[in-house]
DNA sequence: CTTTTATATCGAAGCGTTTCGATACCTGCG
DNA sequence: CGCAGGTATCGAAACGCTTCGATATAAAAG
């Protein structure tokens, strides 16, 4: 096991100096072709790579960008960001940047639970994938180092967003279920303090009223809407109590696919039939709403995409400091499946 | 927004030293409680962070060690690797050290597709999760910088391990169903290159075997077993290929969990009763294993525990440096449900 | 009262790069 | 022939920190 090499050694073997071995690794300055060679064919003799630490002391750039993420979103609930971390992995590469991912629990401590790499400035800039706590955003933004939200947005401070247009997708969904004739449509779903989900709630109400069903929208009986973290468990409940309050639905807009799950279960164990006695529509389009029983309707989210959005929004940043907010919307997709229409249709991939 | 501060602004403004200033962020030598004291209000009162990269640069440690992925891992098929990749940053941040995240296709070009980090040292360690193409293995093994495999094992390269007992866990599976009175039990999977389900796959006759039933083991009408990446559909396919056979069968081992869940939905299109007419289990224990109906009895993989102890490992490497080779164990235990009892039994959580 | 020893502080070297002049050589042009 | 300007190479400073002596003082020991 040789040590490590270094420049010096470099230039040392290839007989010049080290600023020339330098300039043939940066191709910047004059370099005659023929050093060019010599110093070349030493460096791949010895398999020599320029140290980054180093590089990044003189640059001041790291060539890293944080990925924040709570530890829930990353594996708790739904197969949704780790996609999302996907996408920006992939975009960051193309630009030879890689993420230094940490997760956050759903209580931040400023200096204790604060990442390393924020306060040591091994970052170039930071993503912030999904909700986490006010506290850590409110901690980030006056660091002066350009940051990105995806799917989340904190409740006073302005920042750079990468967003989904979630009251689109409610209203496509809503308008969906009209459409096949459906027309006493609950809603359920659990976070209900998360942003996105109230803005999916508000598309639902907002679709209902353009059908003139304002009633629907207002009838608080229809509605299930609490604010534990979702889960199928929570999806379950919810249309078990609707149908204990023996209100009259014939639909529900679930506020993502894990709570259609849970429903789609309930439903199945009361004894009614989906989609002939009741539909059911998600949110999100995660992996598993193709190998339910009806396969699930439901609003197709990008979330590769939202990854991507979120790196090149941050390189804008980074090269274009102080240059205000930016602001992306990433629009969704109904995915018709089975769980909306008596007579099954063609199922397309998901995630 | 004030230029970035320098350890040597803190000395300075405290009236003393660099080195001193450097002393009591280190903790190491003697500094008077007073000077201490001012030093440390003067660090204060400028969120003042030393610059990790010139750190690095003097102490040759980065504190960040890589994790490498396939994308198919991260995010293609199943709810597995994100929860290793969760629990090996749970670990890692105890001791202070980040993860840099890559993926890497099923392709690897070596140079090109080198991972930036692994050439300009900038971890020191890396920790590979899942299957992956070979030649990464071949490039970083000679590289001499620790690096610990997650359930994968490179055919002719020895390396530190972190593996799951698969073959134990394959024979709970079928001690399991023969406890119950099956007797004629298919194995059905894909992916079969990978060691994994090879192990899996072993285990499974291995137990038969034990029981007397070695011509079970070895008819290989009952297995269905392809190279393709597992996918529900594999399952699906594998179950109705056996069912087409018309060879009897009255249980099915799968390789995985999501290969569990198309053998379920493609059971019950054919009209079969899962557990009545026959018994399905998987294998890891995947999220939705206890939504699909009935609840899948299945291998629990404990996830989190994968990347915990590869963290661990990587620190036994980096603190025992020529150390050889280490080799972990991780063991599974069996979690029964609904789909191999005729009686429906408690539902263990899942994941 | 001198000699250790423990305590406190500091200057300077060094970590591996990049980059900014400085120097020197050619070449071609007036 | 002399000189501008392009080409080639190099030495040295700088990036922000740690750490190794060196130096100085105070306390303890002889």
């Amino acid at each position: 096991m040789m040590a490590k090499m270094t420049i010096k050694d470099m230039a040392r073997l290839a007989g010049v100096s080290v600023s020339t071995v330098s300039l043939v690794l940066s191709n910047h300055g004059y370099v005659s072709a023929k050093t060019r060679r010599r110093v070349e064919r030493i460096i791949a003799k010895h398999n020599y790579h320029p140290r980054q630490t180093a590089r990044n002391l003189v640059s001041g750039r790291t060539g890293n960008m944080g990925f924040i993420i709570s530890d829930i979103h990353l594996s708790g609930t739904e197969f949704f960001y780790s996609r999302v971390l996907l996408g920006a992995e992939l975009e960051a590469r193309k630009k030879d940047y890689y993420l230094l991912v940490t997760t956050v629990g759903d209580t931040f401590q400023p200096p204790q639970d604060t990442p390393r790499f924020l306060k040591g400035g091994d970052v170039d800039g930071v993503i912030i994938a999904g909700s986490v706590p006010e506290e850590l955003v409110a901690y980030i933004h006056p660091l002066n180092i350009p940051y990105v939200l995806v799917d989340y947005k904190h409740p006073s401070i302005d920042s750079n967003l990468v967003q989904i247009e979630n009251h689109d997708g409610a209203c496509q969904a809503v308008e969906h279920l009209l459409r096949h004739g459906y027309r006493r449509i609950a809603f359920v779903g659990g976070s209900c303090r998360h942003a996105s989900i109230r803005e999916r709630f508000r598309g639902y109400q907002s679709a209902l009223h353009h059908a003139g069903l304002s009633e629907v929208a207002q009838d608080d009986s229809l509605h299930f809407l609490v604010p534990e973290e979702t889960t199928a468990l929570i999806g379950a409940r919810g249309v078990t109590t609707l149908l204990d309050r023996a209100v009259q639905f014939d639909a529900v807009v679930c506020a993502n696919d894990t709570t259609a799950l849970g429903c789609l279960n309930a439903l199945q164990e009361r004894g009614l039939d989906v989609p002939g006695d009741m539909a059911v529509i998600g949110f999100d389009d995660i992996r598993y709403a193709t190998e339910t029983k009806p396969a699930l309707t439901t609003v197709h989210v990008p979330k590769l995409e939202l990854g991507v959005q979120a790196v090149r929004l941050l390189f804008e940043c980074l090269e274009n400091p102080g240059g205000g907010l930016y602001h992306r919307s990433i629009g969704t997709e109904l995915m018709v499946r089975e769980s909306t229409s008596r007579v099954p249709v063609e199922t397309g991939a998901a995630v």
